[in-house]
DNA sequence: ATTTACGTTTACGTTAACGTCAACTTACGC
DNA sequence: GCGTAAGTTGACGTTAACGTAAACGTAAAT
């Protein structure tokens, strides 16, 4: 047997710099379902990793709730075949959804290289830096 | 001369697929400023060209203010020497930003692909005709 | 003339995602 | 034993981004 690797609140909390009070939310909300040990929450490698997931989705702009159905698919209770089709499903909208934010960026660096163009030009127009 | 081109509110409402409130909560937040005609509010292709820009950052997580920051950089009367230099790190910050949501959809749809993949093992399906 | 459609301002309500106390409870070092 | 550090559970506060409703103006259509 390997040594399961667990973390305290205030361990993920300073790795993903977030506080712990945001930690304990998610898990109010339903991201998270850490054990415990007597009081004390307890945070398994996969806890870790729905964070990493959580946090990923934050900076795309997901809300929680649509980051707990993503992490919601990984509970093997949840794979009943009724529910496998309707995933897919949303596999394929999040999907174009990354597809759509992809082409966002795209159109968003375009514009930012395009400014920042102008602004260099603005400068040079003008002596003394 | 051209003619030059304008749209009412619900024009651009229908549009974008906003409601008329949002468009005014967006020039009560400084990042619209129609013209008017009487009482009414009239947009110019500018305003447009706006709204997209808040639409497509919104899509990738943006606050107003920040795509107020951003839409600021058209105009010109910013354009004193001070400000430029601070817009050029500015657009470098948003561009490392772009690059790490880039690098985050990537994850994420590999995440996806991922999850799928155990969804049709677990249906006996054949991988995505 | 009056309904209908579209516009306006003002103002209060709402939701998400935490922040910020307050008031404890162990556990550890001294 | 005592302070200190880290943890806990409420519970209320806050901000962003609108929603929603009231109360009104105006202009075209019936």
């Amino acid at each position: 047997m390997a040594k399961p690797t667990i973390y305290t609140i205030s361990e993920l909390a300073k790795e993903f710099s977030i506080t712990t009070r945001a930690i304990r939310f998610y898990e109010d909300q339903g991201l998270l379902h850490p054990t415990r040990e007597g009081q004390k929450r307890i945070y398994s490698p996969k806890d870790r990793a729905f964070l990493t997931l959580i946090l990923r989705g934050k900076r795309l702009g997901f809300s929680l709730s649509e980051s707990k159905e993503f992490i919601e698919l990984y509970n093997p209770k949840n794979n009943n075949r009724i529910q496998l089709h309707t995933m897919i499903d949303k596999f394929a909208e999040r999907n174009e959804q990354l597809d759509q934010q992809m082409r966002d960026i795209k159109a968003m660096k375009a514009e930012l290289a395009d400014a920042e163009k102008r602004c260099r030009a603005a400068l040079n127009l003008e002596p003394r830096t």
